[in-house]
RNA sequence: GGGCCCGUGGCUCAGCAUGGAUAGAGCGACGGCCUUCUAAGCCGUAGGUCGCGGGUUCAAAUCCCGCCGGGUCCGCCA
């Protein structure tokens, strides 16, 4: 709804969309008097009053004013009545700008090698979120997690593997890590064994039956116990797509044909691509000597398929592979072909220093997961009023919620320092202080019900200054997931959220519904079940339960 | 050495793309509010040279240049 406010606007003043914003002052305001100001040497509060003379307020635009030289638009009643009928008229489908398109969204594709650990689901929450506000904007988005099987850490972990077994009694991810680090111990003791990386590494892309299979099997494992850590967290893949299919289903042969005849390869033993016009130093190997390809060789297999398949595609990768993800794009490009959007995201790393899943350094998610909700178990403890099983049910989508949240409200550009007090403080939880508005909308409209729920009615002319705001910031979600979609910052959308449970609560403290009287009653029902619409929508593409009590 | 990212009250962050009206939240601190729709809530107070120095502009947290501090990348690894 409030993107046909601001269309309206624009239409009106037939201004570029940049000099009109969103403002505390307003609604929305326009800024455009003060470059006209200087071509025309006049004052731009003159200029502002001189262009509002000739506006007529209209469906959606209430009022106009201009202050200091800023023109402030004000929405109408209208527009206040249409929003709220359309958020209880379309209920779960409310927020969507209605999008249209094929996108693939890559994310997590963490190593095979152990269990997930803070830093992956840093990626995999970023991704996963992206990927459900896609979706409610419309388009047909499909996710996926690359399996890199071929890597060196895959057969230095397959040879652990085969050589030392795993423990059966652990959670399989958590057991495969440890020979993992166990045979990198053994390497550093023992370098001869690096030629039996290399060679079970060859055998594999040769397509060697045992080598496959003993791959297959170790990584299988790891993905299983992956598998459940994701789901613990609401994250939703549709496909894994091993890195060796691009292998054997010749892509990987396409693309370096594709390669060689536009002329970009240079074959001296290996192949390579000279980026230096592009200001790379280094040439891009995609062909060892030994035949063999290299990680960005099935990476450009992969997006030769990818632009087969969509419009768009987005990955989201740690801020390490900036460098390989720009050589990517430009590779694709210099091919004619499509390159993928990649959102970057800085690191996550420990008080004491990065992770190393090598080396065994990392907090795993899992740990994380169990170690909130034992947390957030204590809390609800105290609600004497709740079953065990809704209390244990309470606690694990608090948890999930106040995880996901820790991680999607940062901006994906901020490096992280992961702290265990602070993960543990419901104090300073934000996911629940939303869950918990959204319980108190539910809990005002049970009793609504209770005592015989009236017709909800809501009028413009009713509204205070606080409900108007209110009902404003409803009518932004579409607009939001729209920016979402264009921007790609996920954490927009959580500030967004965190807004509306904010205004709620102030209108929550001094607006009275349920003794209310008549017709002020049924309208303000009518706000707090938009609002609660709103919340559980938005909860929703944060992957976050929106529970009814807490 | 070169590239990229970050640097905003004691702490964690938003705002920076497209410069504009008093720099916003949360935590922590201090003081208040449960006979009134869930106190996982609300109200109030204190706390800021927006890393530093220049520049552009009527106007800079936001744009440009130079520094400083932290992170990260620069393999025939992934």
């Amino acid at each position: 709804m409030f993107l046909r406010f601001k269309k309206e606007v624009l239409k009106m003043l037939k201004v570029d969309e940049r000099f009109v914003k969103e403002s505390d002052h307003a609604d929305l305001a326009c800024t455009i008097a003060f470059k006209l100001a200087k071509e025309q040497k006049r004052s731009p509060q003159e200029i502002a009053e001189e262009l509002v003379a000739e506006l007529e307020p209209r469906e959606y635009v209430g009022s106009i004013e201009v202050v200091n030289g800023y023109i402030n638009f004000f929405v109408s009643e209208e527009f206040l009545e249409d929003t709220i009928d359309l958020i209880l008229d379309q209920d779960y489908d409310y927020g969507s700008p209605r999008l249209k398109g094929e996108v693939l969204v890559e994310h997590t594709s963490a190593n095979p090698d152990g269990p997930l650990h803070i830093g992956h689901i840093r990626n995999s929450i970023i991704g996963d979120t992206i990927a459900r506000i896609m979706k409610k904007a419309g388009l047909n988005v499909r996710t996926q997690y690359y399996v890199n099987d071929m890597g060196r850490q895959i057969a230095i972990t397959a040879l652990g593997y085969r050589r030392f077994g795993i423990d059966e009694s652990k959670k399989p991810d958590h057991a495969v890590v440890e020979a993992y680090i166990k045979m990198n111990k053994e390497l550093e003791r023992n370098p001869e064994l690096e030629r039996e990386v290399e060679d079970l590494m060859i055998r594999y892309e040769r397509g060697d039956e045992e080598a496959i299979e003993l791959f297959r099997e170790v990584v299988e494992l790891a993905l299983e116990g992956i598998k459940e850590t994701l789901q613990r967290l609401n994250v939703q893949h549709d496909e894994f797509v091993w890195e060796s299919e691009f292998i054997r289903n010749g892509y990987v042969d396409r693309i370096l044909k594709m390669l060689d005849e536009k002329g970009l390869l240079k074959k001296d033993g290996a192949w390579m691509i000279d980026l230096s016009d592009l200001g790379y130093e280094k040439p891009v190997v995609v062909r060892r000597e030994n035949g063999t390809t290299l990680y960005v060789t099935r990476d450009l297999a992969y997006h030769l398929w990818k632009n087969e398949n969509f419009e768009r595609f987005i990955n989201v990768l740690g801020a390490d592979h900036k460098l390989i993800g720009k050589q990517l794009q430009d590779i694709l490009k210099l091919l004619g072909l499509k390159p993928p959007e990649i959102v970057f995201f800085e690191f996550v790393s420990l008080p004491e220093g990065s992770m190393s899943t090598r080396k065994g350094k990392f907090i795993s998610a899992d740990e994380l997961i169990e170690k909130v909700y034992e947390e957030a178990r204590k809390i609800v403890e105290g609600r004497e009023e709740l079953s065990d099983e809704e209390k244990d049910h309470i606690a694990k989508a608090v948890a999930v919620g106040a995880l996901r949240f820790d991680f999607v409200k940062i901006a994906p550009e901020k490096p992280m320092v992961f702290d265990w007090q602070k993960a543990l403080d419901f104090e300073r939880q934000t996911a629940s202080y939303i869950q918990y508005s959204h319980a108190r909308c539910c809990s005002i409209l049970r009793k609504a019900v209770e005592s015989g729920m009236p017709d909800l009615d809501f009028r413009g002319d009713l509204c205070t200054p606080l409900e108007r705001k209110l009902v404003v910031l409803l009518s932004k979600f579409s607009y939001i997931v729209l920016r979402v979609v264009n921007e790609l910052k996920p954490n927009i959308f959580a500030d967004y959220l965190l807004k509306v449970a904010n205004t709620f609560n102030d209108f929550y403290r001094d607006h009275p519904v349920l003794k209310a009287e008549s017709e002020l009653r049924m309208h303000r029902l009518a706000i707090v079940d938009a609002t609660r619409i709103v919340l559980r929508n938005g909860l929703e593409l944060l992957g976050i339960e929106p529970l009814e009590r807490m």
